[in-house]
DNA sequence: GCCCCGGATGACATCCGGTGTCGTCGGTTA
DNA sequence: TAACCGACGACACCGGATGTCATCCGGGGC
């Protein structure tokens, strides 16, 4: 499709990763980067809009996705319900047979902090996403909001303890996750 | 103390603020920050890690804070109860009369990505040292992490709303969240 | 089969955030 | 009074990120 060698963009995040593992995310320069992949710098920018965003590529996907889960859900099931028929599509969909490489991919984010604020700020889309499908369905403003976020935390955790062992699929984990904070809410106040 | 102008750290973080709220934050550079401070550029990366933590100094504080709350607290409480009056030290102790700043404060951040991520991150750190806490507690790792995120999310949401409207206490409404907390999730799955 | 257009990249310049280093000077303390 | 320390200035420098223009290939229209 062009004159020049095919799929720059996986080309990009394959060297940028495998840097990354290398030497570390904040020794590996995108003229390293760029280099390796026979690019240029400018060309980094223009695949991604950062140098982290290179560690998130396909996660931008999982808003739109779980848009579409919970418009799609039948109006009856009520909103923890809906959430984890979303994250269980996500969780199949996307995480299955990826344990290893989320794994070296979560080594490298714990080294910086940075790093680690974009993973937070990528759930916290997630959040954002699955608060717009509950207004959407005429879930209350409140309601919508905690909900979201208590699925958004039952994923991450999940998804932690996932790569933490080697058995049990990450759907089955978030779900047992979620009933676990259920579990702790549901203890008295005093 | 010195040959200079004192409170220097509180001028520069006036200066900024002035200058984000006036032109915002990605336009305003650190050394229109200093120049107004009277002050140099090197200067202002001694008083805060990057341009962003100007609009974040205190915060710092929080996670000692809490930490300390949870080794005073009666080791007869249970999770939620420990974490409501830790939040509840914070919320009257730091906010209480700092409404109208912390709305300002917030209009600038929500301007910018980044500054959403750092806001973020100093959420994920109050969680973490709760659950730090928790564990110091004898709690089990699952259920520190999840009840620390759980009153983290009641912070966060009740922050919001405690902005969004001008009666009611911060402690009243982040207590009134994590209450709503429950109730969504005591809301049985199918 | 030719031509032109558009998309992807290169090349270059530039800005700004952030850091290392050293010099400077006043206050503090013995 | 002399030695020390802490806070700041001055300067050089790196790397991330962006604007801009040139370049070149492939495809579609004619």
């Amino acid at each position: 499709m062009g004159r020049w060698e095919p799929d720059a963009r996986d080309r990009l995040k394959r060297a940028a990763v495998d840097l990354f593992v290398e030497q570390g995310f904040a020794e590996t320069t995108v003229p390293q980067i760029t280099a390796r992949a026979g690019l240029t710098t400018r060309t980094f920018f223009r695949h991604f809009a950062d140098k982290r965003e290179v560690l998130f590529v396909g996660e931008e996907e999982f808003p739109a996705l779980v848009a579409k889960m919970m418009a799609d859900a039948p109006p009856s099931l009520g909103p923890m319900a809906v959430i984890l028929h979303g994250l269980r599509t996500i969780a199949e969909g996307v995480f299955e047979g990826q344990r290893e490489y989320m794994r070296t991919r979560r080594s490298v984010i714990q080294t910086d902090a940075g790093l680690r604020e974009r993973e937070l700020w990528k759930l916290s889309a997630l959040s954002k996403a699955i608060r717009e499908g509950f207004l959407e369905r005429g879930v209350d403003d409140l309601t919508a909001t905690l909900a979201a976020q208590a699925g958004v935390t039952a994923f991450g955790v999940g998804i932690t303890r996932w790569l933490d062992q080697d058995d049990g699929s990450l759907a089955e984990i978030v779900r047992d996750t979620l009933d676990a904070l259920r579990t702790v809410l549901a203890e008295p106040v005093e």
